[in-house]
DNA sequence: CTTGGGACCTGTGAGC
DNA sequence: TGCTCACAGGTCCCAA
């Protein structure tokens, strides 16, 4: 289920755990996910201290001792799970478990191994071919929301010339601006007012003056939501990786709109092969 | 260069 | 109960 904040919550949930300790063990059972792991990924971990975790657009980046990097992404279904006591038997789909020098396990799960984790290094992470592309973060705890929203607009303003596809087509674009997915697209757009099927080099500049802080706002609040409910599911076994938000308009086809009520049932159509949501009494610019 | 479509995987729920 | 189909929060790759 991972967006920006999903993973921004996984991040926050993996960091009291790993940080600062040493990766005792790291066991692989079975030889890919999405990709192969790279030879030698467990050894070159392993012993290795985790110095910090961070997070770029929907990838985790785990900061190792000696300048190593573990890249990682969670695809659709990737899930990581903590366990603080003896861990009971392993579930179908873990697929790698790492083992702190403090008897911390922690497991990545992934059903349909759309996520991978890969290895870099300080020094060539800025050109990773995954990451040099990623457009501008919209979250960035350094950086006040009316900032963000302003660098989006100047983003958006830019890249949106010329783009003759959808809006919401465009916005999942990683390299026009990095994180956002399927859900808070549709959210960003309801909360904008701005139809999903506008072309995106014709949206008006009011327009993108209302999208660049709902996009802002919309996963500011998820990741507050998936804090408040990472701590409800702090249980000895805690889950990271699924919490619970309320949505507008995403997975609400037919119900009433909650801008302009029930004469205007949420309407989902298929763009580029996914499922969109809006309410077209809305969202008309 | 942009754009659209298929590919990669497994699981789940609806409908028959 | 069991089958089939549509669909699922992502991204890469290739043809046009």
């Amino acid at each position: 289920m991972p967006e920006l904040p999903e993973v921004e919550t996984v991040r926050r949930g993996l960091a009291p755990v790993m940080e600062g300790r040493t990766l005792a063990r790291v066991i692989l059972r079975r030889e890919n996910l999405r990709f192969p792991f790279p030879d030698g990924f467990g050894q070159m971990l392993t012993g290795r201290k985790i110095e910090s975790i961070s997070r770029r657009a929907k990838y985790l980046l785990f900061h190792l001792q000696g300048g190593v990097v573990m890249i990682a992404h969670l695809g659709m279904s990737g899930r990581f799970r903590i366990f603080t006591e003896t861990p009971p038997a392993e579930e179908k789909h873990d697929h790698v478990i790492f083992e702190t020098n403090d008897g911390t396990t922690i497991r990545y799960n992934d059903p349909r191994r759309f996520g991978f984790m890969l290895l870099t290094t300080t020094e060539e992470m800025a050109c990773h071919p995954l990451l040099e592309k990623l457009g501008p973060e919209p979250v960035d705890l350094n950086l006040s929301a009316a900032e963000l929203a302003r660098q989006l607009e100047d983003r958006l303003v830019g890249q949106l010339k010329g783009r003759k596809s959808p809006i919401k087509t465009v916005l999942l674009d990683q390299t026009v601006i990095a994180g956002l997915g399927n859900i808070y697209v549709c959210e960003a757009l309801f909360r904008a007012g701005i139809s999903p099927q506008k072309k995106a080099d014709r949206i008006k500049r009011n327009s993108i003056k209302l999208l660049a802080p709902a996009i802002v706002d919309i996963l500011q609040e998820a990741i507050k939501s998936g804090g408040s409910s990472l701590r409800d599911h702090r249980q000895p076994s805690g889950e990271l990786g699924y919490f619970q938000h309320r949505f507008a308009v995403y997975g609400k086809e037919g119900e009433a709109c909650p801008k302009c009520g029930p004469a205007h049932p949420v309407r989902r159509i298929t763009q580029s092969g996914r499922s969109t949501f809006y309410c077209a009494a809305c969202q008309k610019s």
